[in-house]
DNA sequence: ATTATCTATAGATCTATAGATAATGC
DNA sequence: ATTATCTATAGATCTATAGATAATGC
């Protein structure tokens, strides 16, 4: 019965309808294997995004990419297999990227980095990486922001990104040697709560503000997210 | 056999292993009924501020209390029911207090409100609410953070906190006349996201830090938050 | 009499596995 | 031969409702 259904939706509209590939079937197992990996990540992603680990069945997703529910379980084995897969598969091109783009501006600034040089490294390369990234980082960011507060998301959090916020730690302190540690930390805890408010796109500030601001304009938000962070480091010193 | 379960629980430990209440039942219905709406209440505040909307069952929630999950379509309705009636049970004292707070911040003002003024009326008060009011508050503090980035709680935030924020931004806009209504939404932006990331205390900022930060130490934050803030604020001039 | 609580159960999912079938690969 | 995909199905929930029972209320 449901099993009628699912072959219907499969063999009719078919995976075609999910993205704008797969136009046709790929050739090589290799092709089809990646291709099938690809289009499952992506669907689990975006629902994910939108509803969180317990709100999406493994139907929902296998359902929008068009094929079996069990074919999930051949690629992924489970449900939070497929979840630590969502997270891991771009997890490290955000982190290797800020990564990369501290220790240039370590590089850069010599002796006298400042909090604010820093924080433009850590917080525009991630806006510039989704903004640019279209549909697909964008469903990234909003599925990083929506479980960020979760169990399995924070120990996900703690796992893949650590080393980056680490190293924006140290750049941090060699800016601010008169500072305590918890209170860069307190800071760093205000930063990564905007970042997540911003990744998250609710909608709320589109709302509250009468369509003044916009959830998806980060643009805007780069142009004043680093400045308004350094200068709240500064006003922690008494 | 679900059944015989459930009975073992209810007669066995009951209520009372659950809070510190309920020693014995209570006399009147009047009593009776207030109570098992409180306890359900409670149950459901913690669990969904753990696992949000979908992570919970009903029966989750009965179990906590000892009861029957029938009781609770008894009492709710449905779940979406009982989910906004957690939701809303502490929103009008959190709303009102801050605007009580903001109100008599500007009458102290007269013609010279400040950013930090009104951040220090906005957050503290907020802060105060949830870490003097014990265990309960601060579950629901975690329950709105929770939920604040799924589309059924931003929902209810936009019905129940629309109003305080809307008279904090009328006091922004009095603080900072030379600004544009952009930078200020957004400055507002960059504040809830930080105080969502604080009451959600996922113990993030713990671990990362080493344990030099507590996530539940909110004098901590009160100490921090509306100073950086509010020069994240002024930052925004150019 | 009225209200609180429980019993029994319908009906609908949901996750996961075993095993069959249909493709590509040498 | 090997790998991708589907069929069939087990077993475990989950939400919700109808109707019975056990308390309190006049």
């Amino acid at each position: 019965m449901a099993g009628a259904e699912e072959q219907a939706a499969s063999k009719g509209k078919a995976r075609a309808a999910t993205s704008g590939r797969a136009k046709s079937r790929p050739r090589t197992k290799a092709e089809q294997r990646a291709q099938s990996l690809e289009q499952i990540l992506d669907a689990a992603e975006y629902l994910f995004s939108k509803r969180g680990l317990d709100g999406v069945t493994l139907r929902d997703v296998a359902q929008r990419v068009g094929i079996h529910t069990t074919l999930l379980h051949y690629y992924f084995k489970d449900k939070t297999n497929l979840f630590e897969a969502v997270f891991a598969r771009r997890a490290g091109v955000t982190s290797g990227r800020r990564m990369v783009a501290l220790e240039q501006y370590e590089a850069e600034a010599g002796d006298n980095p400042t909090v604010e040089g820093a924080l433009h490294a850590f917080l525009d390369t991630d806006l510039d990486l989704y903004y640019q990234g279209g549909e697909p980082w964008m469903n990234y960011a909003a599925f990083c922001a929506r479980v960020s507060n979760t169990p399995e998301g924070a120990a996900l959090m703690d796992q893949h990104f650590d080393p980056v916020v680490l190293k924006l730690m140290q750049i941090l302190k060699r800016a601010l040697p008169d500072y305590s540690e918890e209170d860069i930390f307190w800071g760093y805890h205000f930063v990564s709560g905007a970042l997540m408010n911003t990744l998250g796109r609710t909608g709320r500030i589109d709302r509250l503000s009468g369509g003044v601001c916009h959830s998806d304009d980060f643009p805007a938000i780069k142009k004043r997210m680093a400045r308004f962070m350094a200068a709240g480091f500064m006003a922690l010193k008494r």
